[in-house]
DNA sequence: AAGACGAAAGTGGTTGA
DNA sequence: TCAACAACTTTCGTCTT
């Protein structure tokens, strides 16, 4: 039961919080297994639970001071994140006064190159920005990090097409991330990535489209098995569900029920009827609500499939 | 009492003139 | 640009478990 207790770094008890399973009191905070633990009866309250503690460790004030390496705090409004060197345009020096003419021409040369360096920088400052703006999606999403390897990659390309300009950066960046997950075959709707960005869907599906067509990317439509396997997870219902849904889909397919009918209602018609089926059953306002359709729609979707399906297909 | 059902009216997007 | 249309949603009353 405590065994989570047990293992490697010793876990910090937490004041506040009460366990929501036996209302307890002692609940830790687990960085090695980065979870929230009840110590009375082992209820995992939160998992994916970020160590922002330091990495090292210091045993007196001094070697505290020592060790911190954080400083002023940094600004992603500024390219460079405000920490380059600026050259003044007046030419006088710190004191105030005027420099001597061989050293004006020397000052003139370094704010040539700075001004040519600071310009090839705006460009890394954009993908900067970018990529902080991916990471955040991909994790409000909790999506794999391949995910964002990949939106990254396309957000690249979008930058050495010079895509970006007079388009905000971020709705490019929800966009790459969209285009990924569509390619990987990830069922995450425009209304999802829209939530975790902050980007109107209209907004969000400008800049999709934009991209898809100037960087020339096929996208196959979304498959009704995608949302079936997007929703067994979040249902967390055993593979035996996923698998019959998936049959239905099948048969529903073939007997041209699919077509013209919104995939996301298919889908989650298919499972609550699987759902049923395999004994381990959800109601169709479980399923409308992570599916994002309304229990009508599933009854209408599932009504069909019963009435053309059941008998032909052997479950 | 919760869940399922279904009718009716409303909404937003696509299509074709 | 506009009307027609199908799919889907919202709402609400009724039935079933």
């Amino acid at each position: 039961m405590n065994e989570k207790s047990d293992m490697g770094a010793a876990p910090e008890l937490l004041g506040v919080q009460r366990c929501s399973e036996c209302g307890g009191a002692r609940l830790m905070r687990d960085y090695e297994s980065a979870e929230v633990v009840c110590m009375d009866c082992g209820f995992v309250l939160d998992i994916r639970l970020m160590d922002h503690r330091p990495e090292w460790r210091a045993f007196d004030n001094e070697q505290r001071e020592k060790r911190a390496r954080t400083g002023a705090s940094v600004t992603f409004t500024i390219h460079d994140k405000g920490l380059s060197t600026m050259i003044d345009w007046h030419d006088r020096d710190i004191y105030g006064k005027k420099f001597p003419i061989g050293q004006k021409t020397q000052i003139y040369r370094l704010r040539k190159w700075q001004r040519r360096i600071r310009v090839s920088n705006a460009m890394e400052r954009n993908l900067a920005f970018a990529l902080s703006e991916i990471t955040k999606i991909a994790n409000n999403l909790s999506l794999p990090k391949s995910i964002f390897e990949t939106a990254s990659v396309i957000y690249r390309k979008a930058i050495k097409k010079k895509l970006i300009r007079g388009r905000s950066i971020q709705g490019i960046s929800a966009a790459s991330v969209y285009i990924t997950c569509r390619q990987c075959g990830l069922a995450r709707t425009l209304e999802e990535i829209s939530k975790a960005s902050n980007i109107s869907i209209k907004e969000l599906g400008r800049s999709y489209r934009y991209l898809v067509k100037e960087l020339k990317y096929f996208i196959p439509p979304v498959k009704v098995n995608q949302y079936v396997s997007k929703f067994s997870n979040q249902l967390t219902v055993q593979g035996k569900v996923e698998e019959i849904a998936n049959k239905i889909i099948v048969a529903a397919r073939d007997l041209k029920l699919t077509s013209g009918r919104g995939p996301k209602g298919i889908a989650a018609a298919a499972s609550y009827i699987a759902s049923v089926l395999v004994g381990e059953r959800r109601t169709q306002r479980e399923i409308a609500e992570i599916a994002k359709v309304t229990e009508v729609t599933i009854r209408n979707r599932y009504k069909e499939l019963l009435e053309r399906l059941l008998f032909i297909m052997d479950l």
